[in-house]
DNA sequence: AATAGGGGTTATAGTAACTATAAGGTCAAT
DNA sequence: ATTGACCTTATAGTTACTATAACCCCTATT
C-alpha cells in the first residue's frame, strides 16, 4: 500500500522531530546505519529508519546518553535474549535522574531562600551577595 | 595577623574545593583576574581571590552559569548601585531550575512506570522495548 | 652534590550532544 | 533559465571542564 524507501532526510525529520543535522550526526556517530543514497546523493530512508529514529528520541526523552541508547538499541535486536539487562538500563537511569532532582531541589530550596532575602535595596547590602560571598 | 599574599595554586584549590586545573581555567577566561606571579613564575593568591573563588563556588552550586557568574560578580562590584539586578538573576535561575525540576519529574515517572512493566521474560516480549519503539 | 617526591608551568586534545557556518550541488516550479 | 527550498560536505563553536604530555621548581634526604 504504501511506496517503499522514500523518506529524504527533511522528511524524515518532520516526521520526527528531529533535525536533518541531527539525523546525519547521529549516523556519523553510528547510531543509525549508514543511510542508502539516491543516484544525486541524497540520502534515502524507509520504515525501519523511521523506527529506530523514534526510539532514540522516546529514549532521549527518559534522559538516555547516546552511548545508553546505542547498548538498548544493540539490546533490542536480540529478541530471544533476557530483557534483564534493558530492565537494568531502566533502574540506573532513574538511578541518575532522582538523584540529579535531588540536587536541584536543593538548588530550588536555596534560590527560594535567597530571594525572599532580597529587599530591594543596594548592591553593598544586599543579603543576597553576602550569602554568595560570606564565610557560612 | 596572617601572611599577606602566600596562597599557591594548589593550596588554594584544597581550602576552596575548586582544583587547581579549574582554577587555571577560570583565569584563561577572565572569571578570576591574572594572578600575579613568583620569582620562578607560580601563580600567588591573596584573601581577595579565596573569596571570589568561594562565591564562583557557591553560584555554580545554585545551577549558575558561568557566564551568569560573570555577570553576578560584576553587580556585586558595584556596591552603590541597585540590586534589582541581582534579584532578577535569581528569580531567572530560579525558573530554569523549576523548568528543569519540571522535565525531570516526567522523566522519572515515566520510567518508574516503565520499569514497573518489565515482568522478566525476553526481550521479543519486553513491554519496555515495545514503549520504546512503539507507536503510541 | 645528586636525586626523588610533590609541587608548579604550558599547550593541546578530548568530552556530550549538538548548533552554526560556509560553500556548494539538486530538484521542482515558474 | 532562474528562483527557492532542499540536499551535500567539512569545519568550528558551544559548556565546563578533564586528560595528557613535556617540562620546570622546591624541599628534603642520601
Amino acid at each position: 500500500m504504501m511506496s517503499e524507501k522514500t523518506y529524504t532526510v527533511g522528511r524524515l525529520a518532520d516526521d520526527t522531530g528531529i533535525k536533518p543535522v541531527t539525523i546525519r550526526y547521529y549516523e556519523r556517530i553510528g547510531l543509525l546505519p549508514k543511510a542508502i543514497r539516491s543516484d544525486s546523493g541524497y540520502r534515502l530512508y524507509a520504515k525501519a529508519d523511521y523506527s529506530r529514529l523514534l526510539f532514540i528520541r522516546r529514549s532521549r526523552g527518559l534522559g538516555f546518553s547516546l552511548d545508553d541508547i546505542r547498548e538498548l538499541l544493540s539490546l533490542a535486536d536480540r529478541h530471544q535474549e533476557s530483557c534483564a539487562g534493558v530492565d537494568a538500563k531502566v533502574e540506573q537511569q532513574l538511578e541518575q535522574v532522582r538523584s540529579r532532582l535531588k540536587d536541584l531541589r536543593a538548588m530550588e530550596h536555596e534560590l527560594e531562600r535567597l530571594s525572599a532575602c532580597c529587599e530591594g535595596g543596594v548592591i553593598m547590602d544586599c543579603r543576597i551577595i553576602e550569602t554568595l560571598s560570606g564565610s557560612a
